[in-house]
DNA sequence: CGTAAAATTGATTGGGATCAATGCGTGTGG
DNA sequence: CCACACGCATTGATCCCAATCAATTTTACG
């Protein structure tokens, strides 16, 4: 793992990523801290549970996702990470990282590496406060997931799956209602607690239902208030 | 909401608490900052979803339950707060609370204002650090909540929470591996997905595999062993 | 191509929801 | 102090949604 000279300021990401919440000069700063990663392939790992904790990663492009296995080996997937998104924010209180963090495509990456931590926040307090804005939100958007998922049916949870994917793509990898799925069925169901078989079935449905159009892994949205509607019963 | 004198270190939960880990003279300055708020009785409002964010509270004494509605209005429990646990994280971000705040019994809150926060965290900035710390690991915990609630049976769910009550009530409000429900069983059925009536069914099972003891509202854990290994099944 | 993983589709089963009735406990007013 | 009421909890009977089991089909990739 080497590091990249990074310019941030040239960066097409940087409105979207911490820099984008700092000042001119600030990201001068910042990003004398930041290290652009080497490209991470499909099956890659960033970092597994228990490693040594190192630093946290923002999204440049590509997919990620992350993991827990329970006491008996079981995968949950807790989720899926896109552009201009920041992962490991879970681990900073830690020595260890506490999930397992997947390439699920090609993906680019920037790492914060935490050992700077301490320095960094003395030059530029704001980025203390810009990592407190950034776990709050985190820990409101997974309460939200948990009440989109936690007593709604299989149908409800895969139309809130698609419409979190697409409000999150938007403005970030396109603005279109149409994208590519890099996770598998199975991802999906794991993620939502479904099985596979009934993520395809419901998949079907939404199609038959014309609220979506879907080709293997290239989905569009169709009827987006139709699918909130659904959601909402 | 009157302000009271407040001395952390003559504060029986000093430890638990946000003072737990600075030293005694930013202690000193902490406490400053931090106000008791007078009693909350059951059903009082600590703050409603929309509410202006003045801050975040810490549970001196009693409990506390967070909630979301969603669309069509239907609740959801996000989060129960016992002694030495922070309220409110998931807000810091915004200029309004993400959820409501209700006191399931009698409560004794300190409340830090967030208008004082950027002035804290200069005077005192292991606070910012503090915070991130604690914010990371409640973003961990709801990971963990995730990995053992998504994919459960009911009566694996029911064990997890009686196992995670247990763990957080544990060197903080009791000792013994006796508590008292503060919550009804409507809340712990909203909270883990289920209805009263499968709560009610598999308490019952729980306590007939002679793992728990249940009278009302009084639980005694027989055999945690047992129920983490249901859990983990 | 050829193989394996991923996904679809159908038949059946089962766990928890729903519907329904009763029991318990606590606070209120006569 | 008791009677009543209302919310909360328990228990039973039935139903239904999604899991499971099973068999292909499609896709991805060396």
């Amino acid at each position: 793992m080497t590091t990249a000279t990074l310019t941030c300021n040239h960066c097409q990401f940087n409105t979207l990523c911490l820099p984008g919440h700092l000042g001119h000069n600030d990201v001068e700063l910042f990003q004398r801290h930041l290290q652009r990663t080497p490209v991470f392939h499909k099956g890659d790992n960033l970092y597994k549970t228990g490693e040594l904790f190192s630093g946290i990663y923002v999204v440049v492009s590509g997919t990620v996702k992350a993991f827990k296995l329970d006491a008996s080996g079981q995968k949950q997937i807790i989720d899926f990470y896109h552009a201009g998104e920041v992962i490991g924010l879970d681990s900073i209180s830690s020595d260890t990282y506490k999930t397992t963090a997947v390439a699920l495509d090609t993906c680019v990456l920037c790492k914060l590496p935490f050992a700077h931590f301490d320095e960094l926040s003395i030059n530029i307090p704001e980025v203390a406060r810009l990592l407190l804005n950034l776990m709050s939100s985190q820990l409101n958007n997974t309460s939200i997931v948990h009440l989109n998922l936690n007593q709604k049916t299989a149908q409800q949870k895969l139309a809130y799956f698609l419409i979190e994917l697409d409000s999150r793509l938007k403005n970030r990898v396109t603005s279109a209602n149409s994208f590519i799925l890099a996770m598998t069925r199975t991802d999906i169901g794991n993620y939502l607690g479904l099985t596979i078989e009934t993520v395809s079935r419901f998949i079907n449905k939404l199609q038959k239902d014309n609220l979506i159009k879907i080709t293997g892994k290239q989905v569009e949205i169709i009827d987006l208030n139709g699918l909130k509607q659904l959601v909402e019963q």
